[in-house]
DNA sequence: CTCCAATGTGGCTATATTGCCACATGGGGA
DNA sequence: TCCCCATGTGGCAATATAGCCACATTGGAG
């Protein structure tokens, strides 16, 4: 049981773990989209993306809405805002941290 | 430069997407480890762990500090806590979500 | 009903990741 | 100094993942 969350956990962070699926992620974040405007953001293949959003929702990242032809694809997991937030301050600080230390280096 | 901080994004997530690196992860939470008190978490041979020590120190999420013939870990990506909080409720709630439909569909 | 457009799936190859072994390193004690 | 202990690294074999192609599916237009 406990074990059954690990796993869970573990496939959350794994679907956010690679460009694609963490640039839709993303995206989400501030608008539902369906499959095409998706595609049109990258220059892989479509069937490639579609795997990639199948890896999203069986982790819950993402959840989809299925109207007429096509299939809209929108955030599920609540907590990817505020992480995402979380850790582009972290990415930033450090970065700012890292280009100060190199001004220093210079004086 | 955008294009770097994506990459810094998903090898943060890369880092914790794997059992063994999550729990680590979890553990420096609460504590510093050296070490010998990481690998008797598991049952993995002891270069597997430094490894996923160094893929997890490189990722920034954690930071090391060496006391004689010891090497300290300790939490260095500051969003961790909470993210874990928030995850842990959103697997709870989903978890609980279907238990009670389980239920319903019972009776 | 027929056809087409949007999407998903099976399966193959290329690449990346994992875990173990053998070995390297570096500090502390005798 | 010599040796041992805690830790890290190179590299290999097994496994997992990514991306593309061919094909399946499904719903709307005609």
């Amino acid at each position: 049981m406990d074990d059954m969350i690990s796993r869970r956990k573990v496939e959350i962070f794994k679907a956010l773990a690679h460009p694609v699926r963490l640039r839709i992620s993303e995206e989400l974040l501030r608008r539902e989209m369906c499959v095409c405007d998706i595609t049109e953001l990258f220059s892989f293949d479509r069937t490639t993306i579609s795997k990639h959003l199948a890896v999203l929702k069986s982790a819950g990242v993402i959840k989809d809405r299925k109207e007429g032809l096509f299939v809209f694809y929108s955030l599920d997991l609540k907590c990817l805002g505020m992480m995402m937030g979380c850790i582009n301050n972290s990415i930033e600080n450090e970065l700012r941290d890292h280009l100060s230390s190199l001004e220093l280096g210079k004086a």
